[in-house]
DNA sequence: CATTAATCTACTAAATCGATAGACTATAAG
DNA sequence: CTTATAGTCTATCGATTTAGTAGATTAATG
């Protein structure tokens, strides 16, 4: 399950994204608009600037904005840096691979060969998203009501 | 990611299924076999027989079998069981679903949109995924060695 | 220099996870 | 009917993670 933290970076992210404009976007616009916890928000778009995801400027007109353009941005990747493996279990993860503890032999695991195909599929579809394409389906749902 | 818990139940299962005969086994020797804490086996095997996937008998030859077949028990049906749902937010879990709080409609959600594809992959292998094919997944790949 | 707004450091409450202890109950053998 | 065996129930515990808060600090603007 994401986390309600990981939720919120999306969240704060396609609010950015729509608004997407140069100037910068207040903490606590976001914050308020999307109904997201201020200095809890504060310390995701940190985490999110560390990861070259966001810029921001202090002071004055300062702010947040996309540093990456939304059709660069894949959402698998923010779960991974929010949220950690989306894999099942480590021992078939590609970013955080860790060999099973109670696994002697990893090569004849049953269980390590389903969830190998789960993550693939899951992999096939995430790696294929992007924030833009989030945006586009928000507004393709919304055009069919 | 699926926690020790369930990675000890589907290893006691494991265990279980592939000594397969008629008599019951013992909670201590699939304790020490598969290097499970007892106490914390217990409590699995207790709740996969609340499930009517295992049967016990109490006192001397006692011990757990299976109750359904090897290829009647479902692997995503015991990872539900155990970790609940798979599926990365409730809104798009068929056996959890909840509504997101912070979620004004639903059908306009681009993640859920973007997620529902995601649980619809997962499914399509986990519901066809039985106790036996993994058993069987493994003997392949131990002969293949 | 004052204001604004992000950044950093340090907590905290609650929930979950992994595990343990000990009393209780049912079964089989003698 | 008693004893040994082995599952069942209740309760608790420490560690970690999750969600959130408080307050001081730093950088940009004017």
């Amino acid at each position: 399950m994401l986390s309600k933290k990981c939720k919120y970076a999306l969240k704060a992210l396609e609010y950015i994204a729509k608004k997407g404009n140069e100037e910068p976007i207040l903490i606590a616009e976001i914050s308020e608009e999307q109904n997201i916890p201020k200095k809890f928000l504060e310390a995701i778009l940190l985490e999110l600037k560390k990861d070259g995801i966001l810029q921001s400027r202090k002071g004055k007109y300062g702010g947040y904005s996309l540093r990456q353009s939304a059709n660069e941005i894949n959402i698998g990747h923010i779960i991974r840096l929010i949220d950690g493996p989306i894999a099942l279990i480590p021992c078939v993860s590609y970013k955080f691979y860790e060999p099973c503890i109670e696994c002697e032999d990893e090569t004849i695991c049953g269980l390590r060969n389903v969830v190998q195909e789960v993550r693939e599929a899951t992999n096939q579809i995430l790696s294929k998203v992007t924030l833009a394409d989030m945006l586009k389906r928000e507004q393709r749902l919304t055009r069919k009501k």
